[in-house]
DNA sequence: ATTATCTATAGATCTATAGATAATGC
DNA sequence: ATTATCTATAGATCTATAGATAATGC
């Protein structure tokens, strides 16, 4: 008698039990399809038997593997949620950033979040259209953007008194809202190609830096005070 | 006999003309329903009988309007465009603004975007899931925004006087991109709920507003210089 | 014995059409 | 006569299940 998964919070998340090696290979299978398949058409325009093709399975066993559609979707955000918290997790350590300035702080998160976001587009799908609904997903989600937020924020706070800007909290808060905007609306192909949509990710970075420079009043900050363009 | 509606490019975009009043006022209220519902359950979870049934029509009436699904949303999408081109046209243009600086400028520009952005959800829902994938619904909206995009930069470069930052024409382009970014973000109920998602609007504004000046090094403008929170 | 997988298909939608009926316009 | 509308339904998907077959584990 296999048991069931209790992941978040009930019955709704039916995922078997992968214990031999043969089940979580096809589990695995299954949910990479889906993924790549996500990426592409979104989850209404992936169906089933396109899953089960895709990972060289069959409809039945996807069945046999997840109680319904919205438990693989649930599943799959479930991974990539988890990913995305370790790499957040090790990301945000402070003993990572020992020595560096706000600019630096800035400047890593910016580089690093492009560059994953680049390779999350079922995340992407998954986030907009499925989790707009559903409210299990849209908890997950505010989870792992609070723990970005926490975590950067605190890395922030640390250093304060770089920062001149007569309330520091609140800039705090801004900033990480800004910056958050800025990569969503760049990591978006929907959005503008006018303007700064041309130019380079280098010009983009150094200039949102200089931004969040000017916007906090920091203090001459001596390395990566970037104006490279 | 009818003649086709040469709207856009082609035959896709079939929709019968309505001569008559009572057929205005069909297609009228078939457009309106639709647009209720795609802003409450977007395009893919509203079907032709859930529209026919709340405008008060029946399934056989809007294909006798529109040649099939697509072209209802084609036809949509082109009437909710068309008005906020009219819209923006108005708002863009440089005898409003006669007088008026950089600050207020961009205090409006704000202002304005966030009331008119929260009403036109339907839009939004079209944007994100049906013009990903439809290359003429895409190049609509990048027309749309084009004008937006291009208007503002007119207004601001056109003041540029007050602009200290060393390449004006960069700045421009990058403070026009970062508000898009933030007005997008804050219109987007999935966005973040913590850190400034829970200020008010007018400390949104005015931090946006404090971050684009100190960006911009405005030479100080004498109104509308908001700090107030 | 149990678990994993497959094929085939029932049942539920949803889009789009056919064909009949009612309302307008010349 | 033409246009607008309705009801009823054919045809196309897609989800989920039933039932049979193959592969593992005790």
């Amino acid at each position: 008698m296999t048991t069931r998964q209790n992941r978040w919070t009930s019955d709704l998340h039916w995922v078997r039990d992968g214990q031999q090696d043969r089940s979580r290979n096809t589990q695995r299978a299954l949910l990479d399809a889906a993924e790549e398949l996500f990426a592409l058409h979104g989850v209404g325009g992936t169906s089933i038997s396109d899953i089960a093709e895709r990972a060289g399975s069959s409809v039945g066993s996807v069945y046999h593997h997840f109680r319904d559609k919205q438990a693989l979707v649930y599943a799959l955000f479930d991974r990539m949620c988890g990913e995305l918290e370790a790499t957040t997790d090790d990301a945000v350590d402070p003993g990572r950033w020992d020595g560096a300035t706000i600019s630096d702080v800035l400047h890593g998160y910016l580089e690093f979040s492009l560059a994953t976001g680049r390779t999350q587009r079922a995340f992407k799908r998954l986030s907009d259209e499925t989790a707009r609904t559903d409210p299990v997903m849209r908890e997950r989600l505010a989870k792992l953007y609070g723990q970005i937020d926490t975590g950067l924020t605190g890395l922030l706070h640390a250093r304060r008194a770089e920062i001149a800007h007569p309330d520091a909290a609140l800039a705090i808060d801004f900033v990480v809202d800004q910056l958050a905007a800025m990569l969503k609306f760049r990591l978006d192909p929907l959005a503008r190609t006018t303007g700064l949509g041309e130019r380079t990710d280098d010009t983009w970075i150094a200039q949102a830096l200089r931004s969040a420079q000017a916007y906090l009043q920091l203090e001459s900050s001596p390395t990566a005070n970037g104006t490279s363009s």
